[in-house]
Parts: C-alpha cells; sequence; structure tokens
DNA sequence: CACGATCTATACGGGCGCGTATACATGATT
DNA sequence: AATCATGTATACGCGCCCGTATAGATCGTG
C-alpha cells in the first residue's frame, strides 16, 4: 500500500521547485531535505542518487506536460484567431512555464534532456498546427505561422524587448496579426 | 608595459569558454586554470575573486557585442531582403552565439546579467528596426516586424522544431517572409 | 649581471554536498 | 501489546572548490 510521511512524490515536487528558480545545478539532496524540514535521510530509500531524482522529475514533468497538451486540445472554444493565441500563450501553463524554461536551458547541454523536451514541444507544436491547419491549406504556410508562433512565444522568455514610446499592446497585437495572418 | 605569460585576458577568455559550454555554474577557478595549464597561483593577482572574473567576462562580452553591432551597421551592401536576412541570422555572431546563449540564461537568474542582456539586445534591434524601417513606415510594424525577427531567432536556439516531410528549406523562406513581409 | 616585477607551484583551512552506515521513532498489522 | 516496515536523525569519509600564504622560477630592464 506504500505509505509515506515525506513521500517520494515530495522529493520530486520539492526538485522541479528548486529546478525551475536555480536551474539543475541547484537541485541538490541536502537543500531539497531542508526545504522540506526534513535530513536527507530517506532519501536514499526512494533514489540510488541524486542523478535518479533528476530523471524522475524529468518524467513527471514530461508526463505532465503531455497530459496538458492532450487537455487542451480536448477543450476548446472561441473563435479561431482566439483560439490559436490562448494556444500560443498557453500552450506553456503558468505552472510549468518556470520548470519549461529550465528545461529548456538544460537540454542545451544534456543530449537526454533535449529528446525528452522534442517530444513535448511536437506535442504542443501540433496543437498549433491543428488550429492553424483548420483555417489556411497551404502546408508549408501552416507550418511556417506554426513554427513562427511556437518560437515567438519561447524567444519571449528569453529575450526582452523595449518597445520605447510605441504602445507596447498596439505592438502585440500587430505581431500576432503577422503570425496568424489577416486569414485567422 | 604589462607583460604576461598568462595574462588576465587569458582568464576572461577561458572563462567565457567554459561558460559558453557549461554554464556560468561551471566557471571554476580551479577548472580554467587546469584548462590553461597553471595551477591559480596566478589568478589572484588579477581578480579578488570569483565574482570579479564573471564580471570581468560580462565585461568583455557586453564590449565586444556591442562592438560588433555596431560594425555590422557601418558595412552594409545587398538588397534590403538579403541585409535584413543576414541581420536578423547574424546578429548573432558564430563566436559569440554560445556565449551569448549562455548569458541568456544566466540573465533568468541574475538581475545584473539581465541588465547588461537587455542594453546589448537593444543595440541589435536597433539594427533591424533601421533595416526594416527603410523600407516600411508605420512605426507599430516596423517594431512588431522587428521584435519578430528578434524572438523567432532568439527561440530557435532553445526549440527544436522537426518540419517533418516538408522541405525545411522551403519553410524556412516562407517564414522569412511572413517575418520581414512581402514588401522587403 | 643583478635586480625587481611578475607569474607559478604548493600547501593549507574551510565549506558544501555526495553517498553510506547505524541507530531511533512511529504507524500499521497481527 | 509485540512486531515489522518505513521514514528519520546523526555521523562519517570523500571529493571539489574557494581564498590565502609562502616560496620559487622567469623575464625585462638598468
Amino acid at each position: 500500500m506504500a505509505k509515506a510521511r515525506t513521500p517520494r512524490q515530495g522529493w520530486i515536487d520539492e526538485g522541479l521547485r528548486v529546478l525551475a528558480t536555480g536551474g539543475p545545478e541547484a537541485v541538490r539532496v541536502e537543500v531539497l531535505a531542508k526545504n522540506l524540514g526534513v535530513t536527507k535521510g530517506g532519501f536514499y530509500g526512494f533514489f540510488a542518487d541524486r542523478q535518479a531524482l533528476l530523471a524522475a522529475m524529468l518524467d513527471d514533468w514530461e508526463r505532465r506536460s503531455v497530459e496538458e497538451v492532450v487537455a487542451r486540445v480536448e477543450r476548446e472554444g472561441g473563435t479561431p484567431t482566439s483560439r490559436a493565441v490562448r494556444a500560443r500563450d498557453l500552450t506553456f501553463s503558468e505552472e510549468l512555464l518556470p520548470v519549461d524554461l529550465a528545461v529548456r536551458e538544460w537540454a542545451r547541454r544534456d543530449e537526454t534532456v533535449a529528446v525528452r523536451l522534442r517530444r513535448v514541444d511536437a506535442g504542443r507544436i501540433d496543437v498549433l498546427r491543428a488550429l492553424i491547419g483548420a483555417v489556411i491549406n497551404d502546408p508549408v504556410e501552416v507550418e511556417a505561422r506554426a513554427a513562427l508562433a511556437m518560437l515567438t512565444t519561447v524567444g519571449a522568455h528569453f529575450a526582452t524587448i523595449d518597445h520605447g514610446d510605441l504602445d507596447q499592446a498596439d505592438v502585440q497585437a500587430r505581431l500576432v496579426r503577422i503570425v496568424l495572418g489577416e486569414a485567422l
């Protein structure tokens, strides 16, 4: 039945929390223990070593991310444009976004992480393809706009652009129109 | 005249090299020393501590990045489109790109780094604004397209998109056309 | 050549974090 | 209530890395 005082999942959750704010390097067993208010005594009953925890964290993140993508495909609503905008912005849920960015950095240095990320991203861009493909026929055009939506969203989290005197909302609206096209 | 066997700049260069491949966490004084074939003996003659090196590295990166942007504005050539595409792709020189991405990650966790990055990015996007602005008049349109070019380029380094059966070049070309518009 | 500046090698104390071992506490089961 | 499993606390040895101290090597200059 597996009871637990500080269950396996507790270590994973706290690990993801630290990962989100400090990156993989910051995920230290003793740090997690302190955050959880215990010592690392029980940790090695759940995980062989620190690597095993990192792997488990990625498993958990990947599973949840995929589930979210699926859930987002299921429930829909609104005009094609609003749906596409929502999809663009919310492909990354507020809760998972910080973890997502951390994983994205991590992937640059660890190929096994990169593989997982590509898998998740593939699911996400499928959502965009489906939405855009419902309105535009040319496959190349659909692909280009889906990719554009994806890349701008990701890029926006790694670069801040100051629009100066211009109205942020105006620029943003124009940006959306260019990416999704007049058709949508 | 300041001579040097392992000059100050040597530590900075090696630091940037390690930063590019392993992130700020990987920049360890003793590791750099080993890479340089010496011990850390002389290091503390140049830098007060590890932090001082990291700051010096950022100074160096920022100076070089700004110089490159300026140089790129100076020499020009080609059609407006080709210039814009070049600007989009080469705003990040091949040599500095890996460092750039590392700094971009770093900036998410260190506000002082974020300030530097915004400064450099501001210079880069100015180049794009100038190029696009030469062909398009509407300021909002110029801003949106410049931002789009910037964000897609940055995003592309943090997300890999598989275009499946479609021809990569076709998709890429279409993407450029959407971003820069028919006008260019 | 001798000198002084500059870089180098080596050694040290300290802190952090890993993984292991051992004994203790607490809840479920019988 | 006795027992067992499961989590917990504590302590240990190890390795990595920091920053400091000290003595030695090397080079340009007078």
